[in-house]
DNA sequence: TTCGTGAGTGTTAACGTTCTCATGCCGGCC
DNA sequence: GGCCGGCATGAGAACGTTAACACTCACGAA
């Protein structure tokens, strides 16, 4: 009498079919051997005769089994899964950070699970950590690069690995693009073409990806003895770059500009444009990421790229580094983004 | 004597802290009740007294109590997991789809586990499903709008519900853009200013929306008599639309444009400027998709409007009806697009 | 021979939930 | 007064896996 397992899904009309895959004893059962012989194979062990493991092998094969992994995950208290905080995606930063991730998640052997947060205040961090949590993630990576974000993390529960990305805070491991270099970069080469300053028109002043951008132009400014204009902040939009942009535009003595992203520089060409200023003959513009279609913008941009692949490759390096050392490290992974030259750059102008 | 639980964590140096948290039996003692009045609690079962429910949420407060979904989701046979094979989704696109899909998941009472893939093959689509059944999904969401996709999908295991965003193919449910109504809209309004025909400069013939447009355009210009170029496809690219677009430019018959996304058109754009012919003037361009950035364009981008959010809705919509009916359904569910009128295109010259 | 050893395998007990059934209690009805 | 039915609760068995341990051989050393 075999007929302990009525597989349902038969009957029809019956209202959910649900099929119940086959299981390690079923596996077991069709191989002759005990389901811990099933599961010494699927976990490699090394003490099973070669000829019990293909018959194995065989028996899943022909059952089409799967692991369970709520099971698995039960009993060994390990999910496999990491928790990813991610705040507007849809931007191009963010989104190959994710992208990035996702793939080295992978390579190691991890699940990504995505909470997504409309806002970064407390409250709305918290409860993506919570979900993640009810879901037993062993880490949690938080695109959110927003201060509070860095305190907000911080009293994750203890044995709950976390890593910040972009700006973090001081309580927590962080991986980010060395925003200061690369904005001390693109400030130098505008003043090396003879700029005698720079303006800036920046992200949001919450973001500390932002503010160290503004750190870095203003440093490069200041060691090359020139003139500090006042920043000015607005969001990450072209909208933000056309808005600031029409009033740089109407300037005559404006001829350099720094932009916290490409978005900001797109809106800032149009100004210019719009206002009869060419660019670089007249002011020179320089963005921030390297979006790809910034050299396709008019002129081509001037740029600083990141490496968001590579951010997201390194996060997860110290969310494991965490995991198999057990202890909340504080370090912090600085990543040297590169300076790339285009033509909406160019020498002063007279 | 109550030591029968030592958290670890306490030795200095043991390798894992690892700490376990508190789990329902723990509520239970602290409360004084059984686990399975806590159970009932938690789920919102009605005969409880309120006087125990209350102490049972104290306790559970107390003891910083959160359940273990892999308990949960051995014993239901239910994960609330949905997986998402996501494709390039660094691009706006599929990004905003992603994010539309997870807060719709999120408000559904959904977890959502990411998959990306790198090609669309039908190896690494299959691969992606694979990791994603490893986990237990009740659903997957593929926004890999590819012909073979759809294939590869139609055999995912039965009992689990399957929806394909975009493309889509024959076999899978499907939730997308009216592409060929889109392109119509374009390229009738582009009729409608005069131009005697319009050029197209596609997106990659394998992917089904590039296909529904470019038919879209065909049908347009075929129903106003209008003749019709050859269209020109690349892939979605700035590039490609540069590369087309000094083709284009060459030729001094061509007066409009319509690009398969907003990147082309960028790209067009650029080619266009660099050739000397201006826009609108004496070149007509729209795009497609309508990136933030496409209002800030040189000049404003005409393009047609997705709304990517209601995209990623739609086709959580699709999933849980599925997943409660229990059929795998062979619904098609088509959204709309809104026609965005700017300033790149203008009534044909002469 | 006798025992230890280690490779190959099976048995049993977790893991933390939910589900099914059993129990005690109270009020009302014949 | 005994019986029934609903409420509030508890006891125990799943769920499918891995970990810990026990067992059986075959083999070689004492």
């Amino acid at each position: 009498m075999t007929a302990d397992r009525i597989d349902a899904g038969d009957q029809p009309g019956g209202p959910p079919p649900r099929t119940r895959g086959s299981v390690m004893r079923d596996v077991a059962r069709l191989a002759g051997v005990s389901h811990q012989t099933v599961s010494r194979v699927l976990n490699d062990h090394p003490n099973v005769r070669p000829e019990t493991r293909d018959r194995v092998l065989a028996a899943m094969r022909a059952l089409n089994y799967r692991r369970n992994s709520a099971a698995r995950t039960l009993v060994t208290r390990r999910s496999r899964t990491l928790g990813l905080i991610a705040y507007e995606t849809t931007l191009f930063g963010p989104a190959s950070t994710l992208y990035g991730l996702e793939q080295a998640a992978r390579a190691a052997g991890y699940f990504v699970s995505v909470a997504s947060v409309r806002t970064l205040d407390r409250e709305s961090v918290l409860d993506a950590v919570d979900r993640l949590c009810e879901q037993s993630v062993e880490g949690i990576v938080a695109i959110a690069p927003q201060s509070s974000v860095g305190t907000a993390l911080a009293q994750v529960p203890a044995g709950l690995a976390v890593v910040g990305v972009g700006g973090g805070g001081e309580h927590v491991p962080t991986v980010c693009i060395d925003n200061s270099t690369g904005a001390a970069m693109a400030t130098r080469h505008l003043l090396g073409l003879g700029h005698t300053t720079v303006q800036h028109i920046a992200g949001p002043p919450d973001w500390p990806e932002a503010r160290d951008r503004t750190d870095g132009w203003r440093a490069a400014l200041h060691a090359a003895g020139a003139p500090v204009p006042a920043p000015r902040p607005g969001d990450w939009s072209a909208r933000a770059g056309y808005e600031h942009g029409r009033l740089l535009a109407a300037d005559p003595t404006v001829t350099a500009i720094f932009c916290g992203n490409d978005q900001i520089a797109l809106g800032a060409l149009r100004a210019l444009h719009e206002a009869g200023r060419r660019v670089p003959d007249e002011v020179s513009v320089v963005g921030f990421d390297d979006v790809p279609e910034s050299s396709y913008f008019l002129p081509p941009l001037t740029t600083v790229r990141q490496d968001f692949a590579e951010l997201g490759r390194r996060s997860l390096e110290l969310l494991i580094e965490q995991l198999e050392s057990g202890v909340r490290t504080n370090r912090r992974v600085s990543l040297t983004p590169r300076f790339v030259a285009r033509t909406s750059s160019g020498p002063a102008p007279g």
